[in-house]
DNA sequence: ACCGTAACACTAACGGTTAGCTCTTTGAAA
DNA sequence: TTTCAAAGAGCTAACCGTTAGTGTTACGGT
């Protein structure tokens, strides 16, 4: 077993961070499509591949700062307290993830999300993904017993709401709004 | 105004026919990758920029054939008998696309799609948008008067719905278990 | 018969991404 | 301490999807 105070990992942390700091800051700047991978790489003092192996693509530089995105949903379910209701602790954390990032501060950026295709479908994509993990988180909760396509849709409703009350001209409204809708059709579903 | 049998169209319509089938044909045999765009040029005797003209993009190859899909969900809200609930026409719909999508034939498409990461995204990205085309027919819909954010709601959960139970062991069960709790939603909203 | 234009073609390039290889650093075994 | 294996980083060169620029043809309306 390995301590966890390798130079390395710093070293690497480091490398990582620069990278997505200087290409948030580039995108920013110019706009995402008038920076190209090159530029970042340049900027940033890296070869185009080390950019790569940090970074899966492109589009990945852009969502770099939230990570843990999908652990605080999965968390907002594992991390109930005894016998708490499912949709209301969803709901709360739904509201706190809208609220970040229809902050001030966050603007630009969502902004530039929005108006690159690439950029949209790629985040489009990681929902989904988050989609499965709430899914997953679901189903595994011991006092939840639900069939699999229940913990899976109800996993995408909660997605879909906090997409659809990031867009929404009230988001906090909105959440209110959508989670009303959830709360019913999860109550459709409690076994006789 | 033209009179629909011009010979152009139908000239267009067969180098577009005759390109997409040439490439689903060349992505079965070889798989999607292993396939590139001047491969799929070549063999349909067109050159690349024309086929970059009849389809915007390698993905879009693939789904040459659905169109329609995005119609029939919007025809099924607006084409309904006077006073039809919205929620049973939405699922008579879209169990049949789910039927149509997993009946004998069609396995080794989406099999193919989902192999392929692009293919994914690509198909997740065209169901939001036919999900915004169907919150437009049942914002659009007279009989219906619900919020905006309803409307939006109501129809990424149908999409969800399909998106399900495609996936699902069981697709007609699966079906009627979602829609149990889209029912559910959308009685919530009813106006007071 | 004529003209405007839509369809198609060709070349060349751009930009994201990857493969292949080398060099350096680092953590730990010998 | 010495040595070694592996990981991080780098460079070059290329692949592949996609687009711009520029003609050329053939059809349809007049």
């Amino acid at each position: 077993m390995t301590v966890p105070t390798g130079r390395r990992e710093r070293k690497k942390a480091a490398t990582r961070k620069k990278i997505a700091d200087v290409a948030l800051r580039l995108f920013l700047d110019r706009g995402y499509d008038a920076v190209g991978i090159r530029d970042v790489a340049a900027e940033a003092d890296v070869a185009v591949t080390t950019l790569f192996s940090h970074f899966g693509s492109k589009e990945a530089l852009v969502f770099a700062q939230d990570e843990g995105f999908e652990q605080r949903l999965t968390q907002a379910v594992a991390d109930r307290a005894p016998r708490e209701p499912l949709i209301p602790a969803l709901r709360r954390e739904v509201r706190a993830l809208v609220r970040h990032c229809t902050a001030e501060g966050a603007a630009p950026v969502w902004h530039m999300i929005e108006e690159s295709r690439a950029l949209r479908e790629y985040e489009e994509s990681m929902r989904l993904r988050h989609a499965e993990s709430l899914a997953a988180a679901i189903a595994a909760a011991p006092d939840l017993t639900r069939t699999v396509t229940v913990c899976r849709t109800i996993a995408r409703f909660v997605i879909d709401a906090y997409a659809l009350a990031r867009e929404a001209a009230e988001p906090d409204a909105a959440v209110d709004e959508i989670f009303r809708m959830i709360e019913a059709a999860w109550e459709a579903t409690r076994p006789a």
